[in-house]
RNA sequence: GGCAAGUUACCCAAGCGGCCAAAGGGAUCUGACUGUAAAUCAGACUGCAUCGCAUUCGGGGGUUCGAAUCCCUCACUUGCCA
């Protein structure tokens, strides 16, 4: 781990000012649904506990969804318990159900591969050190060992069909005309017993989950209870939407990854500035480690001069630095400053701009070069159809100047001899770079 | 294993031999208004291109001057029966 990462988790801390730590994740609207809450506020104010959250690889990074547990993991490891986070190299290969559709399979060398990756993101979050330190673990190192006979004797016996099929997930696609494989039926076994093995192997007594996976959650809490006749306990949170009720964390169709080669961190930066007025405050709570005064202090901020946009900035600062450390979150601020508005971008110098655009996705260009062409290499659009619409649409910009013909080249518009800004939209930019 | 129904663009969903690049809604993008907000209104939304052309309606094959629409076959899904 960097020096900077430690750093920025040695800054963290939870607010004091709460009676305990349930009553804090209360207020920030982490808990959905559990398990019983009186004895979890206990379990949680009492001596260290050992808990779990599990991460499967489907995609070669985590994304801020994931964000959430990752944060509500850490939140728990500053009380003084002991986190043990888990990456699904064998649930990975499954796939949970999806209330919509079959998942399509991972080859195993893709899953592994992504297991990696996300066993190195999972661990940028957590202490490794101290009484308390976080551990890593893949579930399948127990999994892969065990026999289909073994599978269905020792953990099949405790489940009931007519429980699985309740399930939500599994329910909504039976409902469907989709339908479910059993494979993806299997999932919630293979989840339950992850918990049974981390319970047996390290004592854990309480994992947490997006609330979609609740599901999955009380298949470990029952299997435990059947199996070891141990009460452990679940934690759901909630599905982050926005106040619409469109889902959060997609920007364009994309989901906002952690991964700074999937979404930079100037995109992340101009996603969490784009948060509505009436999310910001629930995404500080979540997102963020500031405490309740300083919180509430924001809120009425927002209330009283919304136009300042005080809330989307500390968030965007906050949450982006958590995510891609201080010196990218303010690279990404001066590429905004920089380049946002209808500002002269002649009047920066050389060594700012290009900083700027190296924030931004860039292609390479001649003189001679299209603009529509260019609008299609930067990945502002996806094809030169999609291109002269845009500009046939007045929503194409060289350098802050409007494009009218989309049969124009990028010629003398260039700054500082080698670069040029190209933006679709008021806020969607790009660097073109002369080769 | 038997019978029936179904598979349409990012999602939902019409179309049921030519008038279909394919209705409608959602999502998304652009413009106007704004605060890089929301709401609202307008436009766009397969690709390449000067009214044109090419490729799409699960895969493959066929009938026809002509098919998303009819036939055969394969795959997958759902329901009922066993």
């Amino acid at each position: 781990m960097s020096a900077a990462a430690s750093e920025a988790l040695s800054s963290q801390s939870n607010d004091a000012t709460f009676p305990d730590l349930w009553s804090e994740l209360e207020w920030r609207g982490l808990v959905h649904v559990s398990t019983n809450p009186d004895e979890l506020k206990a379990l949680l104010a009492g001596e260290p506990i050992t808990y779990y959250c599990g991460f499967d690889p489907t995609a070669p990074s985590l994304h801020l969804g994931n964000l959430v547990q990752l944060l509500l993991m850490r939140r728990l490891q500053l009380a003084g318990h002991k986190p043990l986070g888990l990456v699904g190299g064998s649930t990975g290969l499954i796939g949970d159900p999806r209330p919509t559709a079959e998942r399509t399979l991972n080859t195993r060398e893709t899953v592994a591969e992504w297991v990696g990756y996300l066993e190195a993101q999972v661990s940028r979050f957590l202490s490794f050190e101290g009484d308390n330190a976080a551990r890593l673990v893949n579930n399948l190192d127990w999994t892969a060992p065990m026999s289909a006979i073994d599978f269905l004797r020792d953990i099949g016996k405790y489940y009931r069909v007519g429980t699985m099929l309740k399930k939500d997930a599994v329910s909504a696609r039976l409902n469907s005309d989709e339908g479910i494989s059993y494979t993806e039926f299997s999932y919630q076994i293979l989840q339950g017993l992850d918990f049974r093995q981390l319970y047996l192997d390290y004592g854990c007594v309480l994992q947490t989950g997006g609330s979609d996976q609740w599901g999955n959650l009380t298949s470990g809490v029952d299997l435990v209870k059947r199996a070891e006749g141990a009460a452990v306990h679940a934690i759901g949170t909630p599905l982050i939407t926005n106040s619409d009720g469109r889902k959060f964390g997609k920007s364009e169709g994309n989901a906002i990854w952690l991964d700074s080669e999937l979404t930079s961190p100037y995109a992340m930066y101009q996603f969490w500035l784009n948060t509505d007025d009436a999310d910001v405050v629930d995404r500080l709570k979540v997102f963020t480690f500031l405490d309740r005064h300083e919180i509430e202090r924001i809120e009425a901020a927002v209330a009283a001069e919304p136009f300042k946009r005080e809330g989307q900035r500390i968030l965007a600062l906050t949450a982006t630095s958590l995510v891609h450390g201080e010196d990218a979150t303010l690279a990404a601020i001066a590429a905004a400053d920089a380049l946002f508005g209808q500002g002269d971008l002649r009047a920066l110098d050389a060594a700012t701009l290009e900083s700027a655009i190296e924030a931004l996705p860039t292609a390479n260009a001649s003189r001679d070069s299209g603009v529509s062409q260019l609008l299609v290499d930067t990945g502002l659009v996806s094809s030169l159809g999609e291109a002269r619409r845009a500009i046939a649409q007045g929503g194409v910009y060289l350098n802050n100047a409007k494009v009218v013909d989309d049969g124009m080249l990028v010629g003398t518009n260039i700054l500082h001899d080698r670069f040029a800004v190209l933006r679709r939209g008021k806020k969607t930019l790009a660097g073109i770079r002369l080769s």
